[in-house]
DNA sequence: TGGAACCTTCACATAGATGTGATGGTCAAG
DNA sequence: CTTGACCATCACATCTATGTGAAGGTTCCA
């Protein structure tokens, strides 16, 4: 898993810890990951980037379990309102970081040395003027 | 200043002792912030929202800084890549975060209640599948 | 001459995400 | 049976961004 993941053995664990997964066990006690974990970590892994505290995630996490969009049954208004809350927070950090990013997009094309192109992909406003403001 | 940036006293002190900032000294030892230290904390605040660490702001700020665009002295080679290399960072980190947040939108939409609009912007491509990836 | 309201430094505390090491069990191959 | 390669738990370490409080100086207003 861990190989899979990209994610070390004690995060994984600590993951565990946070009850963000929870692992079968073997009858030896070894943990047990099913294939689908693999998708999972990387989404807690992709919201721990995005500067997400364990705490929430375990909370959004559900909404966003893959087998989804079959059924997706307890889904607590409360849980709604924390994920379009936090999605809300989400676009803001995306909008500081667009803002950041083209700042220095800016300056670099006015330095004229502009290559070390994205090698992902290029979503994004190429325009707007300098600076920042944090909102978390 | 720390009521004009939001960041505590103890943070800009913080700042100024992992170089971030500099303020000027009165003659009783009080520090004594540049009007133009607002902008500058705000950015820096931005950066470590956006999960640059201290260290790594501190080499970019130079080349985002306010009076700049006038002349920019000391942009070494080094600096230039650098600055080059977080921006793609960054923009990784943004398309992470996007398609974290179409599938939170996407989620949301799917059960119907997708009221609580967001309040600031609203950048990004309101589509692509699910799931995520960490890069950093 | 107070005293309130600032400021200073120093230093210790905390919280979250991770690393690292010690100690020991399990399993499969030799 | 033993050795190597796994696995487990526990516990302590680390790094970053912060909070908090103590002990004391400064400024200003009454």
């Amino acid at each position: 898993m861990s190989r899979l993941t990209g994610a070390s053995r004690r995060l994984l664990r600590y993951y565990e810890e946070q009850g963000l997964i929870v692992p079968d066990r073997g009858e030896n006690g070894y943990r047990e990951y099913d294939d689908r974990y693999v998708d999972r970590v990387n989404q807690i892994r992709g919201l721990l980037d995005a500067g997400l505290p364990t705490r929430i995630i375990k909370q959004i996490l559900p909404c966003l379990d893959k087998p989804r969009s079959i059924y997706f049954p307890d889904a607590t208004p409360e849980m709604l309102a924390l994920l379009a809350a936090e999605r809300d927070r989400l676009t803001e950090r995306i909008d500081v970081l667009i803002r950041n990013r083209d700042a220095m997009t800016e300056y670099l094309t006015e330095v004229g040395q502009c290559r070390a192109l994205a090698p992902g992909s290029s979503h994004g406003t190429p325009n707007s003027p300098s600076v920042v403001s944090a909102t978390s």
